[in-house]
Order: C-alpha cells, then structure tokens, then sequence
DNA sequence: ATGGATATATCCATTTTGAATATAACACAA
DNA sequence: TTGTGTTATATTCAAAATGGATATATCCAT
C-alpha cells in the first residue's frame, strides 16, 4: 500500500454554535478574542489533531467551554476560504450543539469574555445572509472571521428543518409543555404563531406523549406536561 | 498579531458526487482506485491545497475529470473519522455536483478505470443509510473509503431539498419538458409520482416560464419546452 | 363568588391535495 | 381519409389539511 507522499496539510478546527432560547430568543455563546489576536467575538472552537475525529474535539470543546456532556450536536457546513483567518489557512468545520438555557446558564458565567449573545436576522424566513449578534443592551456585537456569516447559514438552516427534524427538543428538557415547543419555534422562526394550528400540526406528528403531569403556573389553568416518545 | 504557533495539520480533500440522471436512473462518476492503493471504487477527488479555497479546488476536480466548466455544485458534508483513509489522516470535504447527462456522457467515456455507475438506496425516503452502487450490467460496486456512506447521505438530502430547491433544474438543459422535470424527481425520490399533482405543483411554484415551442415528440402530442425565470 | 389569565377544545370556511377522467395533438397504418 | 395508439394537457370532485375565530376549562387572587 501506497503513503501519501508530501500532500498539503492544513489547520482544520471546529467552531461551535452552542445555541439555546432564553424568553423567547435565540441565544449563542461568544468568547471575546484576546487583544492581541483578531478582534471582535467569536464562536468557541479548537484546532482538530491528528489523534481525534471531528465528533470527538465538538465534544472535547463542548465540555471545555461548558461542561455540558450530553448536548445534541450536529455538522453544519465547512469553511474554508484562504482568508477567512488573517493569522493563516484555517478550514473551520462548524457545529451546532443545541442546550435547554438553565444547563447553560448555571455553566456559563456572563462576563466581559463571554456571553450568551442574542442572535438575529436581518432578512425575513430562509433568504439568507449574516446573522446579527447583540449582546444583553441590544447593542450589536462586532464578529470575527466570517462568524456572522456562520451563524447567519445556521438560522436559515434551523428555519428549514425545525418542522421535520427534532432540533426543538434539543432546546428542551425532558418533560415540557406545548407552549415550551412554541415559544422554540418562535424563537427560531422570528415571528408568532397560531397557537391552534401549532398544537394540532405538532401533536399530529405522532412525536410526544402525554405525562398526566401537569406543569406548575400562576394565576390560571396549568399545561399538561408532554415527553419525546422513543422512536426504535 | 500573533501567529499561530505549530498546530496540527491535516490533510484536507474534497471528494466530489458527480450526479447525474440518464433513463429514469441517478448516475454518479466513480473511478476505480489503483491497484496498488486502497481498493474498489471512489469519488473523484483532490487535495485542497494551501492557496486555494474549497470551491476553487471543487473547480479545478471538476474540469479535470469531467471537462465540464459550468455545473452547480454545493457542499454537502465533512467526513473525519481518524480511520476512514487506511492510508493516513484525511479530512473529505463532499460535494455534489450537478450535470444534464450528455453533458457528462460526451466528456467522461465509461472504462474499465471510470463509469457512471447507478445509484440506489435499500432504504425508503429520507430513512438514510449507506448508498447501494451498481454497474451497467446491475452488479454490486466495492466502495472504497467510506464513499457508499456518503453518497447515502447525498441521496437523503437531495429528497429533502427536493421540492423546495433548484436541484432538479441543475440535472436538465436549460429548456426542458415537465416530464423531464418529473424524471428527475422520480429518480432522484425512488417512486413514482402523480402527473397532474406534480404538474399542478411545479408550475404553482411560479418558478417557470413556457416557451411557447415544443419538444420534438414522437407518435404523440409534444410537449411544451419550459425555462428557469431568472430570479433577481 | 368574581374576574383575569392561560390552557385546551371545537367549529367553519378556505385552500391544498390525491386521484380519476376528459380532451388535444401527433405519427402511423389501414 | 379515417382510425388507433401514445403522450400532453385540462378539468373535475372528494378528501384532507390549513388558518382563523370562538368556546370552554382550570387555576390564582381578590
């Protein structure tokens, strides 16, 4: 069997879209870059070596940055123009890692190099462009390298598979209410939406079952509490 | 601004599914590896190197195998596991390209080192699962590499891109038929579909435009030529 | 008891879908 | 010229899905 003679190497990383919804928004983690390296916030990631396949450094990352173990993760898309990294050639391999917002908020520390920033777009359903960081004032966040445009291609591809895909109940905790599962769907989509139709159409996909427990509320009538059926 | 220190670095492919669709069937150019190297049959592909991007070295695969200068192809994935080359680290980035047959047939001569072999699932819909490959005469093709995985996950995501993306048009000449259009469809989702349902939608999606000629028919009505409206 | 609030259920008109049937245009042969 | 086979195109109808509005249920606070 033949080596491979002298091919080019090149740096491959992963980036992480490590995403929840807080009341009703989408939420990212952003790490500010040192002062002395690119400038703005960026998304954590880390450099993939010889010795590690790409699920295994997503989770390597994902417990480094957040402790979290058992988040859902799935590839998004490849970057890899020769300048997309002043620094050198870097292919990024982004992820999503999807999180309930109480995991993340107990592990994650708002500070001045981290936060959970909140994520918008400019452009209405799936049209597509860079996405809009801001952080808790509402005040736009500069991004580095072309994570915007990273995390813009993710919104329109959460808006495309949240009707068929379980992406939600990544955003979920185990047991929820329908209103939970709306409330994530707004989120991603950014605007409302019926609350008939919406039960109907998501009780209809035969996905959840009913506990008979009932969720605890205020001042009116309680929402049953609803869990993932085990698909074989 | 600080330098990257001494990362590790990879070898960076990009493997290409050349698709296309000839009598009903999905067809993808694959290429008999060399004896001496990993067996059975690939993807072609090629190296990403350091000053060119990924579509760029997509490009430059493209016209070398196939000659053909103006296919749409995107990204479909990135496959990483440390063993999936025997040979050493690679890190395949996958693209799909699409092409009307003759195009490919003019260009690519079926040999004993190339064919444009058929592309089946064992799965219905978008189950997903590794892609079954057969040569002209229905016999099962060695895959190398992790390629059968591949193309399984490229036919999963063709059915589901199906309806709302321009896929099926990067498959046909500029004017085509309707029936042409349902072709490519019926290909591409393994069944057969209704004609007025299909029609009735396809047009309602306000994508077409007739040309008011005609396909030369045979002992027939002929059908009308439509063609992509530019959308701006 | 009453009212505010939210969950859940029901209803109805409209649109969309699936499936069957009818008509049109062509080539070829009797 | 006329009939027949074949495929394209048009029409029709019932069933299903959808959007929107309204009604009822359950809780807490007053």
């Amino acid at each position: 069997m033949r080596s491979i003679s002298s091919p080019t190497r090149l740096t491959v990383a992963v980036d992480l879209a490590i995403l929840t919804v807080i009341d009703g928004a989408m939420r990212v983690l952003l790490l500010r870059r040192p002062d002395d390296d690119v400038p703005g916030w960026a998304m954590p990631g880390g450099v993939v070596d010889a010795e590690r396949g790409l699920d295994e450094t997503v989770q390597q990352v994902l417990v480094a940055k957040t402790g979290v173990r058992d988040a859902h993760f799935e590839q998004l898309a490849t970057y890899g123009a020769v300048n997309r990294d002043p620094r050198g050639r870097v292919i990024s391999v982004a992820y999503l890692a999807l999180c309930p917002h109480d995991r993340l908020e107990g592990a994650v520390a708002a500070g001045a190099d981290q936060m959970l920033a909140h994520l918008h777009t400019t452009w209405p359903g799936e049209q597509g462009g860079p996405a809009r960081l801001t952080d808790a004032a509402g005040q736009p966040l500069s991004m580095a390298f072309d994570h915007a445009d990273i995390l813009g291609d993710l919104v329109r591809r959460l808006r495309g598979k949240l009707d068929y895909s379980l992406i939600a109940f990544g955003l979920l905790h185990r047991r929820f209410t329908l209103r939970d599962v709306q409330t994530v769907h707004e989120a991603i989509l950014g605007h409302p939406l019926a609350k008939p139709a919406f039960r109907r159409k998501l009780l209809s996909r035969g996905l959840l079952k009913a506990t008979g427990d009932y969720a605890p509320a205020g001042a009116h009538r309680p929402a049953e509490l609803y869990e993932l059926l085990e698909e074989k």
